[in-house]
DNA sequence: CGTGAGACAAAAACGTGCCTAACGTCTCAG
DNA sequence: CTGAGACGTTAGGCACGTTTTTGTCTCACG
């Protein structure tokens, strides 16, 4: 019944969280002390772990969900004013590229390395943006396609966001809404990805 | 004159980077020192260093040099095998990710980070392997399509072997034949991969 | 001439102890 | 239920001496 998207999170959290982001900004990911962010929130350090037990790790962690959410949420409400799918591909495409390229903190989700407690637990790296990316937007791509074209076609775009992002190249510019309409035009992504072999 | 694929490489300077190679796999990149490539080799150091000027970054760079030319040979003996474009980029989809699986060095070079002295004469890392791929592969794919649609094509399913060896996926196994022509058919990149917006 | 053996200084890697800073828990007052 | 802070424990940095390793140079040898 709150006001939040998916999260009944308190209004501390939240400060937290913004808190956290904002240290990390400023310091760098590894210079950041509890502290800090005690300061930077106002709050307690009593109050920061009482929130997020388990201390540095499962904080870090819950900022990195929520900015995921927060990124595929955008992400969402891009396509959603999409006409087609070569829009709603296109525009999710270059919205995402241009994202990572001027959010570092996103960026970094791409190299986290294997948290030791959380391994097991939460997926990491490129394969939890992936993974993501196909939940939230294989749904918004089926309107046009089917389910297991759209899971195909969202899964390997991501990945090739994500390479042409790591590692530019002439070809193509993913922030550049021209050039990945072209793109998308000169592979046939839109024309009929079936999974139909026989022709 | 030789019977040397591109360079005229002494007998020594194989001696040494096949020395160099060995040593890496038994003890790893960072652990060999130029005397183990001494003992290996039977080689002195003083010919070593001047078989490689600069020392050890131009050593090993060099045996990684060696390493991609060797890996692509094997690429491009696959690729010529090939029946039509379909089959061609199977193949070497599935053998070089294969190769990839099974030779660490062969990954390493996905992640080599920026050498220092050497950072800005080398590509390094993705980039390079990628570079290497259209040139290598490209030539052989305009047998069947335009130059550019070969260049587009070979690059993105570059990034894409390396992305699902990264990070591999329930949808898709790069290592198997069929799984890969399904996958490739799906996507219509064999149809006709044009540059051409219109219809 | 080119190669191997080895000496050599400079630089990098290593081990160690120490110390400060940070962590996570706890108590208690408001 | 929160903030303030004490507290034991742990982890990170730093100064240090030591050992490896590096890269160059010399010289004897064929």
């Amino acid at each position: 019944m709150g006001q939040g998207a998916f999260r009944e999170s308190s209004r501390d959290e939240a400060r937290v969280l913004d808190a956290t982001r904002a240290c990390i900004d400023d310091l760098g990911l590894t210079r950041v002390t509890i502290d800090d962010i005690v300061t930077r929130s106002g709050l307690s350090r009593a109050t920061i772990y009482r929130l997020f037990p388990g201390g540095r790790e499962v904080l870090f962690e819950a900022m990195r969900v929520r900015e995921l959410e927060v990124f595929f949420e955008k992400l969402r409400g891009e396509a959603e004013g999409a006409s087609d799918l070569g829009d709603l591909l296109a525009r999710c495409i270059v919205l995402a590229s241009r994202e990572l390229a001027q959010d570092d903190q996103l960026a970094m989700l791409l190299a986290a390395e294997r948290g030791e407690v959380l391994g097991q637990l939460t997926v990491d790296g490129v394969p939890r943006v992936v993974l993501m990316a196909t939940q939230v937007l294989t749904p918004l791509a089926e309107q046009y396609i089917s389910h297991e074209a759209a899971q195909q076609i969202v899964e390997v775009l991501s990945r090739l966001v994500i390479s042409y992002f790591l590692a530019p190249s002439m070809q193509v510019d993913f922030t550049d809404y021209a050039s990945v309409r072209q793109f998308l035009d000169a592979f046939n992504f839109l024309t009929h990805p079936s999974v139909h072999i026989n022709d």
